[in-house]
DNA sequence: GTGAAAGCGCTAACAC
DNA sequence: GTGTTAGCGCTTTCAC
């Protein structure tokens, strides 16, 4: 029925409402065999806590809110991006009994401070998961705070050490991916350089940088190129990259779209990849494996990241701690077929 | 600050609570100066009513449940097909200032029916939109009526005037691409079936049969082959279709991953689309617009949908009605550049 | 048109 | 260990 209440389980197992709600709530200080005649009656009525009870008294809701910026607005299509991070935030607040709601809101809406304010006023989340590049905006996350909500920042792409983030080792990764093009003998590696709304990806270009003077290779301007991290604009760097007098051999993209937005241009030129043109991009998004050939990528842990995020807000409210500083969560390189050795 | 309570406006306003809440509800009755005056009040306290103490009151709350299976269990890469779902509810709810909460499940799980009752229990939500193939499982529709909680399904690929549901004109619309190819001057038409669990994909294959014989066109088992709608299914069948002796000069699949896998199995083989072979697809899935060539197929009005869903859900709480029967949302062709003329 | 009172089903604070 | 008593901030019912 779903209709038993707190006190129709007191009733049948005899005993206070205070204490099947102990017993709900899993507190301590209840005898074995007085917990186990409640969970009895629990399960003789099909008893489940009303939430809005439950929230009305605590102050607080089992509700954790995931915002990001929606990406259908400048997307023709699903990149995965939403998809992967709402997957994980699911994971850990299922993993809790908490629910997750979603709220997909637009950047540049000039109201948008005022939007989300209410919107957690009204709800009062238990949590909220910031997602990039919303959780680089001070205002947005001034607003936030000023809520009293807690929240977590996914992927700031800066150190704050006084608010509680989650991020991913950018630099060092992209770094990696470089010498690993440079370990298949490539020497004139190219970069694309994605939009720098997303202060995240700025540190994919340090990190090209690093890898190449780990692999002693020089860094050359000429072969760096600026994207809006579109295909489009993958497709425009191409050209001009592969244009060029001495074209690279490879083409580190900061972002998959772009380098697909590569692969496009090179299918189009008559390029061979990877026999005549390697290509790496970064995020691992549903069309890096998609695409022929597929693409060799840095797969962000995104999953990871707001699974990371939401069940440390989890935990904070049941164990009333705080956490804080940037919580790292590893990603990795996955070669698949649009790298190879370097051409002779 | 948020922390203003209805109380705290009547006290401003000069009005009991009751006023307050009836402003605040837009019900009738009330003077239109007391009604501003309580909207000053509201403004100037910046008074956001608390939706938990609403729900405990009122019975239910303004949360609206999206049920879908969770397609992570078996793609690699998102289709889209969820984001686009989430989209439409959205827009829905947000209209009527209500929040959306997702919640993915396992389709093949045991204990699922226990579980989304557990769910609905709990969060009470003022409606629960069902996405296929969950919509055409009796089970688990049953288990969602029994909780009394007003729900939508989403193509369930049945009659079924007791309940309401929302669906597309699926066997129309294939009727219509069959034409459309038939018109392109092709005569051997091959189709890809569906896998069968999702029933709507099953109108798709009596609509191309529709549009043959519109056509004038003669039906063959033959250019006839079943897939389980992965891009891998479309890659075989598209070997087998392309290895008889008179191949099809136009494949129609029954959903875009396994058109996509025929583009890919055309490739490999060096069969030139659409100057040989035309290909057609069904869902308009982000990886149709994004392959080379970009891919004809059937737009289904996913966001719609979900749109319709929603609202009408929302609707039926607000003006205690109730929907029933089927809301057909029309789908279209997208013609794109898989398809041309049939090979003289 | 407006208001007073009585809950909704829980949790919190404290008493026992 | 367990129970009692107050609310949480609204909506509902019904009186005026």
């Amino acid at each position: 029925m779903g209709k038993a209440t707190i006190d129709d389980v007191a009733k049948l197992a005899g005993v206070s409402i205070k204490t099947v709600s102990r017993v709900v709530n899993r507190e301590p200080n209840v005898r074995d065999s007085t917990r186990e005649n409640v969970e009895h009656a629990i399960s003789e009525l099909n008893y489940r806590p009303n939430q809005s009870a439950r929230n009305l008294a605590s102050h607080r809701s089992r509700l954790i809110v995931l915002i990001y910026d929606d990406p259908s607005l400048y997307e023709v299509a699903s990149s995965g991006y939403v998809t992967r991070l709402q997957h994980g935030a699911l994971r850990a607040c299922h993993a809790a009994n908490y629910e997750l709601l979603i709220y997909p809101c637009n950047i540049r809406s000039r109201s948008l401070v005022d939007e989300l304010r209410g919107l957690i006023e009204q709800i009062r989340p238990a949590g909220i998961v910031l997602a990039a590049p919303l959780s680089n905006m001070k205002r947005i996350v001034k607003a936030i705070e000023s809520t009293g909500s807690p929240f977590v920042q996914l992927s700031p792409g800066h150190e704050d050490r006084e608010h509680f983030s989650v991020a991913t080792n950018d630099r060092a990764v992209s770094a990696e991916m470089t010498r690993y093009l440079a370990s298949l003998g490539h020497r004139r590696i190219a970069f694309i350089k994605g939009n720098p709304r997303h202060t995240a990806v700025g540190h994919r270009f340090v990190g090209y940088k690093d890898g190449l003077r780990d692999s002693g290779l020089e860094y050359s301007d000429e072969l760096v190129y600026a994207g809006d991290n579109s295909i489009a604009a993958g497709e425009e760097a191409a050209d001009a990259l592969l244009s060029l007098p001495k074209p690279p051999t490879a083409i580190f993209a900061a972002n998959d779209d772009m380098a697909v937005g590569v692969i496009r241009a090179a299918a189009r030129r008559g390029v061979e990849i990877p026999g005549q043109l390697s290509v790496a991009g970064c995020d691992d998004n549903s069309l890096a494996q998609q695409i022929y050939p597929a693409l060799t990528t840095i797969r962000q842990p995104l999953a990871a990241m707001a699974e990371a995020a939401a069940a440390s807000l989890i935990e904070d409210v049941q164990q009333a701690t705080h956490h804080s500083g940037t919580e790292v969560v590893e990603a990795s390189i996955r070669i698949r077929e649009s790298t190879g050795a370097a051409p002779s």
